[in-house]
DNA sequence: CATATTCTCGTCATCTAGACGTCAACCAAG
DNA sequence: CTTGGTTGACGTCTAGATGACGAGAATATG
């Protein structure tokens, strides 16, 4: 770079995309947004949500007009992190592309039907999904598998699983994400424990839920912490 | 993504580059490779190593490539890691240019001399740079940063460190390098039990140091596990 | 030989984690 | 209205981990 003239045209061009790990909950289960492609190459398979990043497009408001576009999902609804970018020559047959993935959180998003590019969208349990990894386009079952380390790590040291839930709630609603996402039971009991006292994580509203079942539940909303204090391990392995 | 017919020209293109955070332990301080530059823009100001990845060429070997050719380290030398990339419009005041960052570790890297576009290449301790961040061209000051405190992370929850060790390596040069990243002062005893407790940190080579100073230390290798159990937490905040 | 230095092992009080008991506060069935 | 089912909130106990620190081992230096 350093003794580089201006000439635009004296490097090589690759094109910029954005593919998308969009990760939420469905029945308690971890899924995952994919999209039937229709054409070639990879014509019928899966693949995550993406598409090309503008000439004068910044690479992660790429990834939010992507969102809307293929999810129907604004950024008020998300939590969104860069992954990694993935940049293998042949990754794409047609052409060289290097992919910028993100991964984005969200609660209860919605079925893809009301986005217009979305009518072959479905969301799909991402443990099923890799375990025929197969079946997805180009080096997406690496991506998805890299976005689902990623979450499972961060759940331990951050604040991130607030993101799976909406502004408003319970202990035992962030105890299922931990258990989707980590595909583990945890005591509720010693879970209480570790999230109430972790600062920063949690602010009580004061209000209960009113929803039946048990006993009402305290309301909690996330707090302004990122990093957890102490962690929340997983099991001793 | 899925719509797309082949035409290479229909979507825009841009320059990809590798820019490296190359970190490395000098006189017990945290230091990063810079290079001064020569040529507008910013010239006169520090940037990191890096260059343009070629049409055919991987992003990982550019990586490589780039570090070899400006610091004149090979792939046995360090331990690289993708870290983020970076994509904004008018990052680079050129052209439109989505640079891929990766973190390099190693253990007594050279002074950057031999290598033919190294000449204006120096060491600096991360710290000092980054108290004026001015000094740093394009938003290099943003990915150092970014480069340390995923350096400063990593090394809580995984074997990262052993990346600035030579392959032979003691305890208490361990320890140096946990302070030199955290800037911290940790106590031997307990940070000696504490990775010597960790299942597949170390492993003892049944040698000894023949160095001076005071009675001589095991010698370990790094072990095969890539993540720490339990990790190394930094200081109760 | 005395002293300084650094490594290694040990001790002790405190803290944390996992396992699990128990009561509280709601719902629904009878 | 009572009873049982369900979920939440909090407490107890024990094993293991952590931080603070003591002390001996094994070297170099003066």
């Amino acid at each position: 770079m350093v003794a580089m003239t201006y000439d635009p045209n004296a490097y090589p061009r690759f094109a910029v995309t954005a593919d998308l790990v969009v990760f939420t909950l469905r029945d308690g289960e971890l899924c995952v947004l994919l999209i039937r492609r229709g054409v070639e190459p990879y014509a019928g398979k899966l693949a995550l949500p993406g598409g090309f990043t503008g000439p004068d497009e910044d690479i992660e408001a790429a990834a939010y007009r992507e969102l809307q576009e293929e999810v129907g999902v604004g950024p008020e609804d998300v939590v969104l992190e860069q992954l990694r970018s993935y940049g293998t020559p042949q990754r794409d047959p047609r052409m060289r592309v290097v992919t910028v993935a993100w991964l984005a959180l969200g609660a209860n998003l919605p079925e893809p039907t009301a986005g217009s590019d979305a009518a072959k969208a479905l969301w799909m349990p991402a443990s099923k999904v890799l375990r025929r990894p197969k079946q997805l386009a180009f080096d997406h079952a690496q991506i998805l598998r890299d976005g689902l380390d990623r979450a499972r790590a961060k759940l331990e040291y951050s604040t991130l699983a607030t993101a799976f839930c909406p502004e408003e709630f319970t202990v035992g609603e962030l105890r299922e994400v931990y258990e989707a996402v980590w595909g583990l039971q945890l005591d509720p009991r010693n879970f209480h424990r570790k999230v109430t006292g972790a600062e920063g994580f949690l602010i009580a509203t004061g209000e209960r839920t009113t929803r039946g079942g048990g006993r009402p539940a305290m309301l909690y909303r996330a707090g302004k912490a990122d990093d957890l204090y102490p962690p929340i391990l997983r099991a001793t392995q």
